[in-house]
DNA sequence: ACTGTTCCAATACGTCTGTATCGTACTGAA
DNA sequence: TTCAGTACGATACAGACGTATTGGAACAGT
């Protein structure tokens, strides 16, 4: 597929030029196509820059639902979570292009309503997943709280490890020892 | 001072349009003064963005000092590092200016090393003093990942309350809860 | 009074941006 | 064979960008 080709260049030149210098002639030359191609499947720069992000959370879950499918007990919550969250860091290169694409949208979607509301709503779910979890079974506590420090420690240790100012497996370490706290050793 | 004027005008461009849509004629128009005139005070562009950062680091660090002269017992250290991650919490309006624009500089630092040395060595001071602290007051644990994991809340949930993931309310009751867990209630 | 420096406004220049437009192959149906 | 539609490439266009240039006040030093 075209524009999913077009995504991966997308992803490329973020990580090299960051989301302000990613341009419709970058992205292009990345791809190793025309700008009036890019412009048959994407009639504006934002729709491809939302088809982009959308496909690269599509590819982050298939790959979560993939460690799912792999756990040799499916059903433990605190290894389903585990391999949930280990997936998002940025623990070798493909997750770390992915996390660094993941933040540059991030910080678009504090201006952007757009971008946010997209982001928000995959928040959500990951946050409502993770109360099921959490409840279904970890020790007992207050699970919506509990999720939201999840997530912000994940993101807060992605940035960290992205701006080299930790190492990824601090990061592991620091979220393997949240669960463990809160579904035990 | 004019380079302050303008630091200040760059801040609110920013925060309406992002760093990709801060120009040199929108920050001069938001602060009433020619692009001639910044010029003057500013060679060039990048010259103009790590002097508003500079300043703006220093206003935060300059109001985390006034928190702490206020404290019952400044030599208290969870109060002192309560004091000091509260104030880069965006509580209020003026706290969330400055979250966001420390957010829009992260992103820059990730293309650019000027930026990330910059903010690189803000962290390294942050967690030092973190570690300093939570060794002279906190219970026997591992004090260096203990400071990067709240610095990785800090920073997770800041960027959560930004793009509208979470309420400022629950970063802080997180950050509180963090607190405890390391002094004691 | 002359001169140099600082402070600032106006504007011009070349580059880069997103997008519109035009032209041309190719494809499958009628 | 004709024709409509798809899939592009090439180029044009208007605007925004950072910055260089120019020129003129205001002021200081001599």
């Amino acid at each position: 597929m075209r524009r999913r080709q077009i995504a991966e260049a997308m992803w490329r030149v973020t990580v090299a030029r960051s989301l302000e210098g990613t341009s419709m002639r970058h992205v292009a030359a990345e791809a190793g196509v025309s700008v009036g191609m890019m412009q048959h499947y994407f009639r504006t720069k934002d729709e491809m820059l939302l088809f982009a992000l959308d496909s690269m959370t599509e590819q982050v879950s298939r790959r979560i639902g993939e460690r799912f499918a792999e756990l040799a007990d499916p059903d433990d919550p605190k290894h389903q979570v585990r391999a949930a969250l280990v997936e998002t860091l940025p623990l070798d290169e493909e997750r770390r292009l992915e996390a660094f694409v993941g933040c540059a949208f991030l910080t678009r979607a504090a201006v952007d309503t757009r971008f946010a509301d997209y982001l928000r709503d995959g928040h959500r779910q990951g946050h409502a997943y993770l109360v099921e979890q959490i409840n279904r079974g970890g020790r007992p506590c207050d699970a919506a709280e509990e999720a939201h420090v999840l997530l912000a420690l994940v993101n807060g240790f992605t940035l960290g490890v992205l701006a080299g100012q930790c190492t990824a497996q601090q990061a592991l370490a620091a979220v393997e020892a949240r669960l463990d706290a809160l579904f035990g050793p």
